[in-house]
DNA sequence: CCTCCTAGGTAGACTGACCTACCTATTAAC
DNA sequence: GTTAATAGGTAGGTCAGTCTACCTAGGAGG
């Protein structure tokens, strides 16, 4: 319950500890019950910390904030990684971005699956906040990716293999969305399989 | 600058005006700021409304919260309605509904686009509440009125359309948040072209 | 191995601003 | 004259952020 993924539970002694054990509630109560409506009591009481040790980490809330959505993107990328791993050729690499979102939504499924936390994060933030391009970034990583293992399997045809990873970005995000609003991976899957059946066409 | 779509801007006369007018205010500042990061006298103030003209029409925020969900699905609704009447033929209604969000990009621009404005509301609420269900169904309804036109184009293929329709809905949801953090509305006319390429070789 | 120093932790009070919600007394429209 | 709107204020709570004063784990030097 309170490790999550890659994080280093807890750092031995009391050195560093209270950053981590902060880091993790953020990302608990963040994800749950949003941005705004998580007020610095409500983390350090479940972070089981000092309200001034908030403070000696984080310069305010919206520096923790932007260390919770770097944290997600890290979280992320540890996932598709390790999907990497076990992906033989491009089109199961291709997959293998689908199948991380997957594990995200299987790993925020105990406590309430919302979607995709950094776009549920941006949702909250105002045009102009530096947040949203850290969330845009991520996605255009993501669509990088795709892109990347489509070039090679279409060398011959960069044009095509952007399009296409456009297409699989859009399909991703578009059932991570509908997966949040509905509480489970089943749209996951089905873009998945829909996804499965753009590579087999090209 | 004050009429919004099809809200009949201000009822002659004083009776009923309050209500229109926190209407249209909670709809300008939730979009551009937020369900939770909006006051109720920033909303009253730019309604240019009394505090309790507000208690008077909605029996809580959360209730307020609730009229402004449905009337964003009534929105969307009739920008639909509109394209849908321009259209001829089940190609051109499927492109209708990549249309109206387009339209809905358009319209959110001059103040700072910033995606669908019922997934950003859905994002702000806990799992369990009863607003995520009114996006959940306002969601699943734009992809019937897909799998409608769709079953049109393939009358003896329903399988077949009710998958392209959540293709579909797929494409268009990932392209709205994908523009939403871009601030513009070039990612979904790239989702508009790929949706009539599908449709072209089905 | 022990002792000392200090960085990083602790508890809890406090400020000033803002929050939702409700109240009162008055005014104008239908 | 009934109804809905008005201005303005209050109650009780929560917000982010700051401060003080104390404590202790654990590395450095002897």
């Amino acid at each position: 319950m309170s490790e999550r993924g890659t994080a280093p539970a807890a750092p031995a002694g009391r050195r560093g500890r209270a950053r981590q054990q902060l880091l993790e509630a953020a990302a608990r109560r963040f994800y749950a019950d949003g941005l705004a409506a998580t007020g610095i009591d409500t983390i350090t009481a479940e972070a089981g910390v000092a309200k001034m040790s908030l403070y000696n980490n984080f310069s305010s809330k919206a520096d923790l904030i932007r260390a919770y959505l770097e944290a997600r993107h890290e979280e992320w990328l540890a996932l598709y990684r390790r999907r990497l791993e076990l992906a033989v050729g491009p089109r199961e690499r291709v997959l293998a971005v689908f199948d991380a979102y997957t594990d995200h939504a299987t790993l925020a499924y105990e406590h309430g699956f919302r979607g995709c936390g950094l776009l549920n994060a941006a949702a909250e933030l105002p045009a102009g906040d530096p947040g949203r391009a850290v969330v845009r970034a991520h996605k255009e990583e993501v669509e990088g990716l795709l892109a990347g293992h489509l070039e090679d399997l279409l060398p011959r045809r960069p044009g095509q293999a952007r399009a296409m990873a456009e297409h699989l970005a859009f399909l991703l995000e578009g059932a991570m969305a509908r997966a949040g609003l509905e509480g489970d991976d089943v749209r996951l899957e089905h873009a998945r399989r829909i996804a499965s059946g753009l590579l087999e066409a090209l």
